[in-house]
DNA sequence: TAAAAATACTCCATAGGTATTTTAT
DNA sequence: ATAAAATACCTATGGAGTATTTTTA
């Protein structure tokens, strides 16, 4: 009736408002809640003509909060972890999974770790909306720390204030070849034979990429570059034109063995792996399905 | 965008939902935000639909929350609570008081203490919204109570549980009568002397009533009650009439014994007072507004 | 001058009102 | 039989989109 709660605050509001806030960006925020940048702004101006003060002081160059609008920021968020947290509790109490599950993954995994998790994974909880994104591991981190998608699949994992890395599984490292090339013919191979070899690698920006740099660099071998790409595909297609050989994780070639189009080689004794892991925001609250999944992923490695 | 927190949840909607866990009521928990019946149980259900679950099983006599609806409850009851601090805090920092005071006051107290108060208070804030509602004691406790008044004005507080009481000032009980009442003539007036004489009184229910019967009973005096009103005002009116006497806190009475419709005598030296108190809920978040409020009528008393 | 934010304008979804029916005591 | 809650129906509103202008870096 004359209660001042009687007011247009939608509780999403609140968590675009401290999105806005956190990244300092309209735009961003707008995408982050799945709106456009035009309804971040209308929502601004209707909270501050609302409480009647200025929230957000944008005259100057800098984005600057008023000290309301930092009050605002600090009980918002309260309200937000709040509101989580309920829905995650409901979800947990109605005790059949279900809600969406946002991944980010690096494409590696994404195509040849994750589905057999996956198949398990929506066969148990059908209830439960597994949405995947494919993307580079640079990508995968960025969504992961903006809060756009919950859970993210990379390989190396750095580690990194406010995010969780959960390892859960690894990856052995061995060489793609060719069948028809000279190395396929050993039994066994070693780094050092691929000393001035054609090599095909990931771009320098890729975490398997800096690994295999470091194993050929410890063993003292040079090889020739001959091809950089983005993603393990495309790599394995340059191979299958006898571009060059690759180090590659074994997984993702499983196919391609298989029906001879590559052939696998073990680097020595020494077996070099790939650690696979889940991060997620360290304030990220896990709902049940989330949680399931993470569980999930652990369980089966 | 593919954020559960995307609700068509209203904050307000989170107090109403409150209101209606304590009172049970839909009507009441209507009446208490300003909504109809209606409207409340829309709400319920489309929040049922949205978290697609049960929150009250009304499918029996009786009212009875879900795990769910009172997983709900208390963490709606902590958000609403976070949010009106919020809107507490914020006007703190705004430093110019305004809002919507709502006060439930006792006629005697409203019409004859209050107006004084009200005027410097108004003066020195005209900003603030000073709403009040005269009505009778036990409706004034009952409004606080059900929280659809913030501040509530009693003579004769009585403790509750749930009640918070701020004690501000006394009233001297006189005894008024009809100028040309044989007990005008005397200089001095002894409790005794009303002995067997016509009285008028407050209804029984009335605080008032109660503290003057105690009074009469005390000195073991017994009145004839000639006639009983629920509020001071008929009270003296029928005093006018001289169809008796009776016994009222001075400060109703001032306005009639200068224009000399009343006299006012004082019962005795051992002069009988009734003390004033604010009440209001225990829980309630007081704005500045009214806590500068209660400040006021506490410092002129 | 290019990106980000604000504004103008429009549209549609929905929250909530009135009126009524259904239900429970 | 009566009070409370649910439902049907309708309307107004305000939230958000598109398109555009304004701002600022």
């Amino acid at each position: 009736m004359f209660l001042s709660i009687r007011a247009a605050v939608h509780i999403s509001n609140l968590k675009t408002y401290c999105d806005l806030v956190d990244t300092k960006s309209f735009s961003k925020a707008a995408r982050l809640n799945g709106v456009t940048q035009s309804a971040v702004s209308q929502q601004l101006k209707s909270m501050e003509s609302h409480f009647d003060m200025l929230i957000i002081d944008r005259s100057q160059k800098k984005f600057r909060l008023t000290p309301q609008g930092s009050k605002l920021y600090s009980s918002f968020k309260e309200i937000v972890r709040l509101y989580q947290r309920l829905e995650c509790d409901l979800q947990e109490m109605s005790n059949v999974l279900s809600g969406t599950i946002h991944v980010s993954t690096v494409t590696s995994i994404g195509l040849h770790v994750l589905p057999a998790y996956l198949k398990s994974f929506i066969k148990e909880f059908p209830t439960v909306n597994v949405r995947v994104e494919y993307r580079r591991s640079n990508l995968v981190y960025e969504d992961v720390q903006n809060g756009s998608i919950d859970l993210g699949l990379i390989a190396f994992p750095v580690k990194r204030k406010d995010l969780t890395v959960i390892p859960f599984s690894e990856d052995e490292l061995v060489l793609a070849a060719h069948p028809s090339n000279p190395l396929s013919k050993q039994k066994t191979l070693k780094v050092n034979d691929l000393h001035k070899v054609d090599f095909i690698g990931f771009e320098r920006d890729i975490p398997t990429r800096q690994a295999t740099d470091k194993i050929l660099r410890q063993a003292g071998v040079e090889v020739k570059m001959a091809m950089e790409f983005d993603n393990v595909e495309t790599v394995k297609r340059a191979i299958e034109i006898n571009a060059g050989v690759a180090i590659l994780p074994a997984s993702t070639m499983r196919n391609e063995v298989q029906q001879n189009q590559l052939s696998q080689l073990s680097l020595g004794n020494d077996s070099f792996k790939r650690p696979l892991a889940i991060i997620h925001r360290k304030d990220k609250i896990l709902n049940p399905a989330m949680q399931t999944f993470i569980d999930l992923l652990k369980k089966k490695s």
